[in-house]
DNA sequence: CTGATTTTGTTATTCATTTCACAATAACTC
DNA sequence: GAGTTATTGTGAAATGAATAACAAAATCAG
């Protein structure tokens, strides 16, 4: 493959993802570009383009069958395998995170949680909640990939020096700062906050009208 | 204003005026474009360019008055008043949000949860967890403009259809659906499974190599 | 006060992404 | 099975975003 695949693609392509299952559980064998468009609220072309990035084809006047899309698709984004995975803070957000079964369906085991708190890691749960201490050797022995940083901003850098320490592959990070890493650590940053004052400045009633793209 | 303004442009002064703050607590007066072009790990000229959008403006060899420009972006921003918040469905996330701190120190005001489990609605928080049937009159009530949408998937176009009728400004989504409301409603969603996903494409030792750009 | 230096603000340029447009072709119609 | 229609796949065009480049202005040095 010779062409150059943007993060934006990716993005898409899990979402076509997501959409096809769907269409499939509602009993579905094909789809045009079409459909799937207006499922994500894009351009039958882009989709067409996107999958033609990723050689994922069709046929002429027939679409796709969902079953060959969603094989090649998992192929790609690489999840016919489980990927193992630790909390990083067990308070609030750490523990719901902990609870959520969604994600096991989907081949991301947790694994464990872990905190500096004994206060936490005496309590019982389903999986464990172990102390740092722990840290380095559990994601050794359970060949952990991907690691969810749920520690109070001030913490997570230090947490994330671990993490480079123990060979982690990836990192979702919860805390509103900006770690610093080695570049393949691919770390993605959701910070609530800031989804939360994009909604303001969208709904806020402007003064002077600025045109939004 | 003529000139259009992207989303990423939004992101980015969301984040400036982040950046800004803490610059501003270290006690520092000024900045360069440079300064902050650093912190967010993009150029300068993209600083000065999303500036200029904006009409922010600094002094020729002087850069920016930290103050002023904190005061102007949240002026555009919009957050010199609060912005009242609800959340819908008090399950296991809506919960760690609603015990977070965070926001309310940025003047988002979480005033109220509710679910339509009467188990929840009997518990006791500092914020009240109420039954859905108080859903419309609150937000009326209450000025509410923003609502955190963490029931699961199921629920969420009918909780949503709700909000519609109780004329909701914003929406931060969390179930994993693509929620269907008037364009002048402004959702914004997160996804923390495709988040999840979307690590794994990159740490996926690839089979064939793909240039990501 | 003059010239050198720094930094902004904006225009031009480059680079990236999306959309268009249409040839190729598979499927349907009669 | 000839003609019509629907849909893919992709190169070209259009649009959008990021970066570079530089003139203008402010400050500094002596
Ligand atoms: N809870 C939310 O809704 C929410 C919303 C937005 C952002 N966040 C961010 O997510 C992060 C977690 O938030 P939270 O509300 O769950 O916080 P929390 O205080 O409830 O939990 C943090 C946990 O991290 C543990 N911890 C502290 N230092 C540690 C260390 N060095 N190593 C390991 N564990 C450590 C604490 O013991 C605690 O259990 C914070 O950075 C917060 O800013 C949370
Ligand atoms: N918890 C997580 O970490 C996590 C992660 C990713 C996505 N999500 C998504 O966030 C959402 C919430 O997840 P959760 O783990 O908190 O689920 P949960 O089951 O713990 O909580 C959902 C809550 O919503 C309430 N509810 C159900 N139907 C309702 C209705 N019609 N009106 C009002 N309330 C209603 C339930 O009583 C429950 O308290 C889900 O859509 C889930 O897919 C959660």
């Amino acid at each position: 493959m010779n062409n150059k695949i943007s993060k934006n693609s990716i993005r898409r392509l899990i979402r076509y993802r997501t959409v096809l299952q769907r269409f499939q559980n509602m009993g579905l064998g094909k789809v045009f570009s079409d459909n799937l468009a207006e499922a994500l609220d894009i351009k039958a072309s882009q989709v067409r383009k996107d999958f033609s990035l990723f050689n994922l084809t069709g046929n002429k006047r027939g679409g796709y069958v969902i079953g060959d899309l969603l094989e090649k698709i998992t192929n790609i984004i690489g999840k016919n395998r489980t990927y193992n995975t630790i909390i990083i803070g067990a308070g609030n957000l750490g523990k719901a995170l902990l609870q959520y079964t969604g994600f096991e369906k989907e081949d991301i085991k947790i694994k464990a949680a872990f905190d500096i708190d004994p206060a936490e890691t005496h309590k019982q749960y389903s999986t464990p909640v172990l102390p740092m201490e722990n840290l380095h050797s559990f994601i050794q022995e359970n060949d952990i990939e991907i690691a969810i940083l749920t520690t109070p901003a001030l913490a997570a850098q230090r947490v994330m020096d671990l993490l480079v320490k123990a060979n982690i592959k990836g990192v979702l990070n919860f805390a509103p700062i900006r770690l610093k890493a080695p570049k393949e650590i691919f770390i993605n940053n959701v910070n609530l906050l800031q989804e939360l004052e994009n909604i303001i400045f969208f709904i806020k009633e402007k003064k002077e009208k600025i045109a939004v793209i």
